[in-house]
DNA sequence: GTTAGCACTCGAAAGGTAAGAGTGCTAAAC
DNA sequence: GTTTAGCACTCTTACCTTTCGAGTGCTAAC
């Protein structure tokens, strides 16, 4: 069967419809929605190819029809308005953001905390990192006798800092030892190349001085770890337990969500980024069985050229595809802007 | 009238089961549980005297009974029995908190995650905060021509840093001048009153020199703000969806305990923590409207002597007092420990 | 191809009944 | 005076039935 033009506006209407309220659409209710004149039956013969077509649902016979897996997939890749995001909006993400861009853990909290608020959702957000990043800059502050501060610079601007205790005393000379370990052997390296094994090797050419410089060089490590490996964070979880459709199962999706291994795969997965648009991942489309009465929709950011970081959200099906599409595109794009500007030079 | 020695017993049998089950405990469920033999009749007494005497309440006519507040609280202080917190349970708690015993913020991440796990309730702590806190060092790490982190360490050993950009080079001169501004001003004053407000006052006395300093100077009294104020750390609280008390009013509840000024205000009420003793607010002991199904258990911890943040956990009021007490009081001690380690010296 | 008409389906809401848990009271037993 | 057996009573829960209405699918006519 093809679909008509009639069909799509059909479609359309019942998809948008159904994200307003929730509630299955019938046939008589379409009527006033509609830009063409018909009688309820027409549009219900309309509606039982649309289903026979795969693109809506009945949830029983007597109830109206919801839209499939591929009901909403078609809408948002054929039928959908896509809004423009309003100046106000626009303002008031970069107002935001712009309070909290002094480090990418605050940022990145601030960015999903918005989306939250914005989508009605649960916003999930990714900080930064990159396994392929250099080590820049390495920089030792004393704190105490015993205490000192181990900062590393990445070549994607990237500061991250550390404290550490040591057992024998933080002199002079120790601090001149550890910069030359370190820009010996590590600088300008991938700091996936710092690791405890190397360390342990370097430390046997180390003899007695071995004692005062392993917590130091483990403090590295330890950054460097940090710089690799991403944080998962996570906003406005109970925005769920507004919707009908997670009545039941809102513990199950939000223990899910809290273990962050499974969105860290969605997120790595291979997904075709088309020139720019967020990620769709509409219900049963999703691998995770947990998700397969949600939505996600994703963005990466990217910091200087590289893809970065992941920034989207979670929520039902019916989740206003139209309006949070563009929102999140534009945040995740004023997310990597600002982060760049972060490590200028 | 006057509590004897079996109304106790009863009370007590009563209060447990209903935390273990949650259902209105009956009179004839009761008889196996006590140690004396008496019919469901006597029972079904005592209990009425019980509710005379307000420490228990009755659903409806037909149904067993529930503590009430004052039930609960009367349970806390004279019957229950508090558990020795087992060793492996201390174990596995010094073993979780080492690991990330680096900054404060991700050690009262652990614990409070470690605490949701081990009551399933809400966990919420909160960062170390002293507003009488003495700045005892600053330092200025140049990351780039233009960016520099300003690192600032406090008399109770907690470290802060933020990155900085600035519109003019750092050079070696700023560099020197800013050091010097800082000891005039700021060495061993305490962090509140190193204020926008002040270093606009200096910004005036430094002519043409302000443009470089001040982004510099803010940056300080950014990071004083930070160690004044305290952030609000709140873990599981998806565990609350699995109480029956909850299932209606959960987003309530989340969306109070997100809103982290209510709860920064419990915990800075001047609450008698009698001799270290977890702080217990018992259902309509709470001021809050939204708190008044739900216990709050929270101990302070204390770095170096001085009460510096909180740690504890929020449930319904059928919470395991007896296990969940000690494990809070244990916690804060350790935190509290492991926090003042850091700043030896 | 469209529409009016109508029988039909099914869920949600409302009412009614029965079962069961638990009570409160009374009077007898200890 | 305390304890207990006995019993009527209360109230919730579950289950069943009925009713109502929204919405459908089909057919025949336009």
């Amino acid at each position: 069967m093809e679909m008509t033009e009639r069909k799509n506006k059909i479609l359309s209407a019942i998809v948008e419809r159904y994200i307003q309220t929730g509630e299955p659409v019938g046939s008589k209710a379409l009527l006033d929605t509609l830009d063409f004149n018909v009688s309820s039956a027409t549009v219900r013969n309309e509606m039982s190819d649309l289903i026979e077509m795969g693109y809506l649902e009945q949830p029983h016979t007597s109830a109206g029809r919801v839209p499939s897996t591929e009901g909403y997939r078609y809408y948002v890749e054929k039928l959908m308005k896509v809004y423009d995001i309003s100046e106000a909006e626009k303002q008031l993400i970069g107002l935001k953001l712009r309070d909290s861009v002094a480090d990418p853990h605050s940022l990145l909290e601030t960015a999903g905390s918005l989306l939250a608020d914005l989508s009605n959702c649960a916003a999930v957000s990714t900080t930064p990192a990159d396994s392929e990043a250099v080590v820049k800059r390495v920089e030792l502050v004393p704190v105490g006798t015993h205490t000192a501060m181990v900062l590393m610079l990445t070549s994607f601007g990237i500061i991250k800092t550390r404290v550490c205790r040591t057992e024998s005393e933080i002199t002079l000379d120790s601090a001149q030892m550890f910069y030359n370990i370190v820009g010996k052997n590590f600088i300008g390296k991938p700091v996936s190349e710092i690791t405890v094994a190397k360390i342990q090797t370097l430390a046997l050419s180390l003899g007695d001085k071995a004692l005062a410089m392993i917590p130091l060089l483990v403090a590295l490590s330890e950054l460097s770890r940090m710089t690799e490996r991403t944080e998962l964070l996570l906003e406005g979880q109970s925005n769920l337990l507004n919707y009908r459709e997670y009545e039941r199962n809102a513990f199950e999706l939000m223990e899910f969500l809290r273990r962050s291994e499974p969105l860290n795969r969605i997120f790595s997965a291979k997904t075709e980024q088309k020139n720019g648009q967020p990620s769709i991942l509409i219900g049963k489309e999703n691998r995770f069985r947990e998700l397969q009465n949600s939505t996600m929709i994703f963005s990466k950011y990217s910091i200087a050229g590289h893809e970065s970081g992941t920034l989207g959200i979670i929520g039902p099906t019916r989740i206003d595809y139209a309006r949070l599409i563009p929102s999140i595109k534009y945040m995740s794009e004023v997310v990597g802007i600002m982060l760049s500007d972060n490590m200028e030079d």
